[in-house]
DNA sequence: CGATTTGTGTTGAATAAACGACAAAGGAGC
DNA sequence: GCTCCTTTGTCGTTTATTCAACACAAATCG
């Protein structure tokens, strides 16, 4: 019923759309309610469709909000056309600075200080930057190497951007990264 | 495949989608290239439908003009509450105000001046004025003097409608209906 | 406590839309 | 005249969505 993993260039127009909704509707209800108060019927009454079609597009509200994260943050990635280009200290500084941004703007956009939603978005970006930093080292070293320095490197990004976000005068996204960038070049180091 | 004139109250939400997808498009290209320019490839493209599907709603493009057409002028008249009421000078005088300013307004917002285009628009709204009228003297006389005190009381309000739009310095619509309205009025007298 | 409600996740059958193909009509250029 | 190309309607098949129903879990209420 669904195609995922080979990416189909070209799909039905009907899924297009149905997708378009879904999403559509699950991030008014987001800003409005909070994401532990939305439910799956809340989604599919926004966007006329039915509930049966929800459960053929995605298991549950979780794996929107998985989804939903996912695209967003590729979405900020190719902004800055760092969606597959190689390792560079440029390169990481934007980023680490994309990091501070998406989380601050989530901060912002969505009810969010909840257990549930934080958590994913958090193991939903962890997930992006390392696949990411692993991509930039595709060529370096063994395959145990590179993963370990993905892993350290994606943690540290995520826990310094959301320590920053969370501080009450925080200074310039910039400067935070320019500031921190050394301490996670560290972790990459030895591969590059 | 349709269901027209019984009115389904609930109608598939797919249905409702595609119609309005269409609607959409459909106007968009009319701003943009004229009516006479337009093709149905042209609609189905925009509008993410397959080209067989818009076939399954209308026969052609001209139906779905017809359809337009209709649809627009109903809502401004329900926007007046024009719709289901009876008849008086006040109404009548409302009527003739909405129809200069249908007119006005399509003059305005779309490419016109093309023969097929005009002469639909023409035939769909008087169509429309006269099924009005017929409603707003329900009880009154015969079934034969209704409809035809309804066919001369649309043709001369459309008529002079039309003239007032193409006056050079036209003066303002609202005090055009109230110059005109005797005239109106005195082909519906012998049934008031 | 039981009873009612509300939301979930799933099923099978009916239907709208997508898709690819087709013959045919019309226009443009030669 | 002829060809080339675009658009038009139409058709049969496949696929996505709808719909009504179901059993179940978790709240909510009296």
């Amino acid at each position: 019923m669904l195609a995922n993993p080979p990416a189909p260039e070209k799909l039905d127009p009907r899924v297009k759309r149905t997708r378009n909704l879904i999403q559509q509707s699950f991030s008014e209800l987001l800003a409005e309610k909070g994401f532990a108060n939305i439910t799956v019927q809340d989604i599919t009454e926004r966007a006329e469709i039915n509930r049966a079609t929800f459960y053929a597009h995605y298991p549950d509200k979780f794996a929107l909000l998985e989804e939903s994260i996912r695209q967003a943050f590729r979405a900020e990635l190719e902004k800055r056309t760092l969606s597959a280009c190689h390792y560079s200290e440029d390169n990481l500084r934007a980023l680490i600075l994309t990091v501070c941004e998406f989380i601050a703007h989530s901060n912002e956009h969505c009810k969010s200080s909840e257990q549930q939603f934080d958590s994913l978005v958090e193991a939903q970006v962890r997930k992006q930057i390392q696949e990411l930093i692993e991509l930039w080292l595709a060529e370096s070293g063994a395959d145990f190497d590179r993963q370990t320095a993905a892993t350290a490197a994606a943690w540290s990004i995520y826990g310094l951007a959301l320590q920053w976000s969370r501080q009450k005068n925080r200074p310039p996204a910039e400067q935070f990264a320019e500031q921190v960038l050394p301490l996670v070049a560290g972790t990459l180091k030895p591969l590059v």
